[in-house]
DNA sequence: GTCTATAAAAGGATAGAC
DNA sequence: GTCTATCCTTTTATAGAC
C-alpha cells in the first residue's frame, strides 16, 4: 500500500500524454482484473495490456491494492449512474413495476455484473470498503428508489405499501430467485431472454397480490 | 492436473499410519481453503499445518486442483446430509414452513456456508464441476425437498401449490431477501438471532397468504 | 514521467534417499 | 509412503538511466 492518494479519474493537471496512459491502464486493469480477479492477476500483464511499463502504472496507482480499489470504485459508480429503476410516471403501477423488474434483471444478470459481484465477494473481508461501496451503489440504491415509489402509490388500487422499504426488499429478493444463483454460479451458458421476461411477468404479479389487501 | 483417480475418503488398503496423514492432510487443506480460496492458498501452508511434508500431500492428492476438488466435493456431500428441510409431519402447513425457513436460514447463514459459497463462486468459471455439485446439493436439494412438501399438501386450506417446484424456488428467494446479500459481503459482524426469526415468521406470512387463493 | 533491468520472495511441482 | 532439498516459474516492487 502507498501512503499517496492517487486519483481515480484522469486529473488535469497532467499532460495529454501522461493522461491517455493513464487511462490505458485503467481500460487494462478493469479488464485484467474482471477477467482473473483481484489474485491471479498481475502488475506485468496490466501494464502489458496498456501498452505502458510496470514502472509507469506504479507512478500512477502505487500498490495493486490501490489500483484495484480505483478500478472497482469506477464500477460501482458507473453501477449507479444507470438506469432508472422506477419509471416514475402516473402510470399503472403494474406497467411501472413490470418496467422496473426487467431493467433490474438484464442488469443484473449481465455478465459484467455478474463477474463484478463475483470478484467482489472473493476479496470483502479483505476489501471491506469495496463491499460496502458496492452494497450501497447497488443493492441498497435499487431498494431506495423503489420504496420511494412505492410510498407514493401507497393506498392507490387497495394496495399497501406501509412498509415500502421491506416491500422493495422482497420485490428484489423475488426477482432474483433461482435464476440469479444459477447465473452467478455460471450454470447457464446463455440466458434466455424470454425466460426472464416471463418471470418478471410472474414476479409482478405475485409481488401485487401479496399487497392487495382484501 | 494428475491422470490418476485419488480418493476423497481414507481408503482401508492403507496403513493405519499413513491413513491418519491422510486426514490431517484433508483437515488442514480444509482450512487453508476455506480461510484463503483457492488461489491464495499454498502446498506449503498446507502441508505444514498437516504436519507432513509437501511431498506426501503431492502422493495424496497428485496436485493443487484435485486436491481442491476432494475438498469442496466433501463439503458439498456434508451439506446434503444435514437437517431435513421439511419435518414432513401432518402437522399446520404454517408451522412447518416456518421450521423450514428458520433451518434453512440458519444453515446459509452459517459463517462456514457462507464462506463455501464464496468460494466455490470465485472459482465457477474455472471448476464448473463444482458449482454444478454445489447447486444440486445445496439450493436444488432444499427446492426439491420442499416441492415434494408442498404438492403433498396441495389444495389443503386453500393453499394453491399447483406449480409446486417454483413456490419452493420462491420461498428460498423470499427467505434470503436482502440479509443474505449483507451476509454474503460481510456486511455484518454477527447476525442478529431474532432478526432472523422475525424474518421468517414473516415470509412464511406472506408465502401463504400469496398462495391462499379466494 | 517513462523505460529497462533487477532484486527479493513465494509458490507449484519434482528428485532422490530411506 | 515419507522426508529433505531443490528446480523453475511467476509476481510484487524498486533502482537507475533518460
Amino acid at each position: 500500500m502507498n501512503q499517496r492518494t492517487f486519483n481515480t479519474k484522469p486529473a488535469d493537471d497532467l499532460t495529454p500524454a501522461s493522461a491517455a496512459k493513464r487511462d490505458a491502464i485503467i481500460k487494462a486493469a478493469a479488464r485484467v482484473f474482471m477477467a482473473s480477479g483481484y489474485g491471479a492477476a498481475s502488475m506485468d500483464q496490466i501494464a502489458s495490456e496498456a501498452g505502458v511499463s510496470k514502472q509507469t502504472v506504479y507512478s500512477h496507482f502505487g500498490a495493486k491494492d490501490a489500483l484495484f480499489e480505483a478500478i472497482i470504485h469506477g464500477k460501482c459508480q458507473a453501477l449507479t449512474g444507470r438506469d432508472g429503476v422506477t419509471s416514475n410516471r402516473t402510470e399503472d403501477p403494474e406497467i411501472v413495476l413490470f418496467d422496473t423488474a426487467s431493467s433490474f434483471l438484464r442488469m443484473v444478470l449481465a455478465p459484467e455484473s455478474i463477474t463484478l459481484y463475483r470478484t467482489i465477494l472473493a476479496v470483502c473481508v479483505r476489501f471491506p470498503e469495496l463491499a460496502s461501496a458496492f452494497y450501497r451503489s447497488g443493492p441498497r440504491k435499487a431498494c431506495d428508489r423503489l420504496a420511494v415509489y412505492l410510498e407514493s402509490i401507497h393506498g392507490q388500487s387497495e394496495l399497501d405499501f406501509s412498509n415500502a422499504t421491506a416491500s422493495a426488499e422482497l420485490f428484489f429478493a423475488m426477482l432474483r430467485g433461482d435464476l440469479y444463483t444459477r447465473c452467478l454460479l455460471a450454470l447457464h451458458d446463455n440466458t434466455d431472454e424470454d425466460e426472464v421476461t416471463q418471470h418478471a411477468r410472474d414476479i409482478v404479479q405475485a409481488f401485487l397480490r401479496q399487497h392487495r389487501h382484501i
